[in-house]
DNA sequence: CGGGATCCGGATGGATACTG
DNA sequence: CAGTATCCATCCGGATCCCG
């Protein structure tokens, strides 16, 4: 993992890949950047995440904080009061890479219309008769 | 697309989270980054992409391409030679990206022990007995 | 050679009811 | 409040056969 992975040609070899796909797996999921983003400001419940995500369900806001915990991309903290009040907080690990993903989000809004069109041009094409 | 999506403290919104996804879950197939990886140095024919990526199946290859072409990272030249000859190249969006992407590669190298560690910590405190 | 079509299994994600 | 357990729909990816 140390060594590095191009060659004076700027050619890249397959462990690259992996690498980019092991870290992209990671917050691939549907609401770990979600969840990434709330947690990066600070301590955040479990209710507040669920109401603030809009959409999610129980079932996937605990599996998402599972994962990230278990990737220890989060902290989970219990209070045992009365009534259970649990934290969740990103690390400083989770911060870095979040500001990684934001340099992607540049990538998104300089070609993010691009992409529509293109896609939308290709759709039209597919969809067009032989005529 | 184009407005701001964070406030003066930093915060970010929903919106965040929607563009990284999106260009996310456009490279988060198996073997999206792969042929990207391989199409950027210029045209590459479909035989060579097949052999090179190794373990890739006819059918996961040509949908990877599909979806790739669609969203404008790659090109698809044909040549209307007697036996079929169709090459990909990535376009300069596409490499855009990949530069984008191996910043993330950074963070994998720098982190990927830690993560695996934390990941193993969590599961042996799973598996361990209420004893 | 470069695919398309079809079938199939596993993983992923959603809805909800139940619980400490 | 903060989950867990269960059931279900969908999608992804693999294998295989067929076609121009």
């Amino acid at each position: 993992m140390s060594q590095r992975h191009t060659d004076v040609t700027g050619h890249v070899d397959e462990g690259q890949a992996c690498a980019i796909l092991d870290v992209l797996n990671r917050v691939s999921g549907k609401w770990s950047i979600a969840v990434l983003i709330r947690t990066a400001g600070g301590p955040v419940r479990f209710t507040e995440l669920e109401r603030s995500i809009e959409g999610i369900s129980r079932r996937m806001l605990t599996l998402t904080l599972r994962n990230l915990e278990r990737d220890g991309l989060i902290t989970r903290t219990v209070y045992p009061t009365v009534p259970a009040k649990v934290k969740y907080t990103a690390t400083d690990m989770a911060r870095e890479l979040y500001d990684h993903l934001v340099g992607l989000t540049a990538w998104a809004e300089r070609h993010g219309p691009a992409v529509v069109a293109s896609r939308a041009a290709y759709d039209r094409a597919a969809a067009a008769p032989a005529t």
